[in-house]
DNA sequence: CCTCCATTTGCAATTGCATTGCATCCCCCC
DNA sequence: GGGGGGATGCAATGCAATTGCAAATGGAGG
């Protein structure tokens, strides 16, 4: 992907999420277009030496309230957040997508495929939303 | 249930897993029969409030791994433990089991139903456990 | 162009959960 | 009665998450 195309992929993900498009958080984003795992705090830190840390947990936030990111819980002890395939909306995920996370090399990658909720929950549960958490080996460790 | 049908039951499911059935031990298992809600290990010391920390935190890991509870993360920030319905097997959990967050109560509830994993998986993924998480309010909050 | 205000950023410090080390205690086995 | 392994309790540490506050930035209005 050409780095202009990107930065046009970026600009109109942010204005149209009403986000105001500075410097980090462009930065931020493009971390997670250039590719679909799911990253934590550390390792955006890690890989954007320069920025400081509370600022990308500032933007991380920021990403999920205005529905840009999602937060993932794999259980790895650090939360993780992606990039879903379609884009959710502020304040609700619209989307089952589930999370795979890799035992082997650690990566939680977003599949691009959707669940189903259970198709009968007992009596008097009201669902609004759904996370599923995948676990095993992906493909480039099989 | 009467005491001492709780307490066979305790010392059957521990001796069952073996599992050395100690006061600590039969104490915190005994707080997972009475209720079906997960725990997370902050609640169970507020709970017991003669029992160690620690010791709770390392009987809640021992449980663990003899396959007595499961460790939820619901994304509360501290993981959450949960007998479940049908005993699991050390290693390997082996029922795909939701739990339901209720955003109004904040418990985390083990449903009695069992959920599929999605039918198709992309390629070259090799799925060995699956967690699926459910939010919404629960029967006594709706 | 300058000022004011809101947002964003950066640094410091704190909180809370998870984890480990070590000494002690208890129970089973010898 | 003594030895050894597991269990417990206390202390201390590590790491992620979070907040407070001050400085910088950017846009709106004069």
């Amino acid at each position: 992907m050409l780095a202009k195309t990107m930065n046009h992929q970026i600009l109109h993900t942010l204005e149209n999420k009403n986000v105001r498009p500075t410097p980090m958080r462009m930065l931020v984003l493009e971390q997670f277009l250039q590719n679909r795992t799911a990253r934590s705090l550390g390792e955006l830190e890690a890989a954007m030496p320069r920025a400081d840390r509370i600022t990308i947990y500032r933007t991380l936030r920021t990403f999920e309230e205005k529905g840009i990111l999602h937060a993932i819980t794999d259980g790895s002890g650090a939360t993780h957040y992606a990039l879903c395939p379609d884009a959710c909306e502020p304040e609700h995920h619209r989307e089952f997508h589930p999370h795979f996370h890799c035992i082997r090399c650690g990566r939680t990658l977003c599949l691009d495929i959707t669940t189903q909720p259970p198709a009968s929950l007992p009596g008097g549960f009201q669902l609004l939303d759904m996370e599923v958490q995948l676990k095993g080996v992906c493909p480039e460790c099989g």
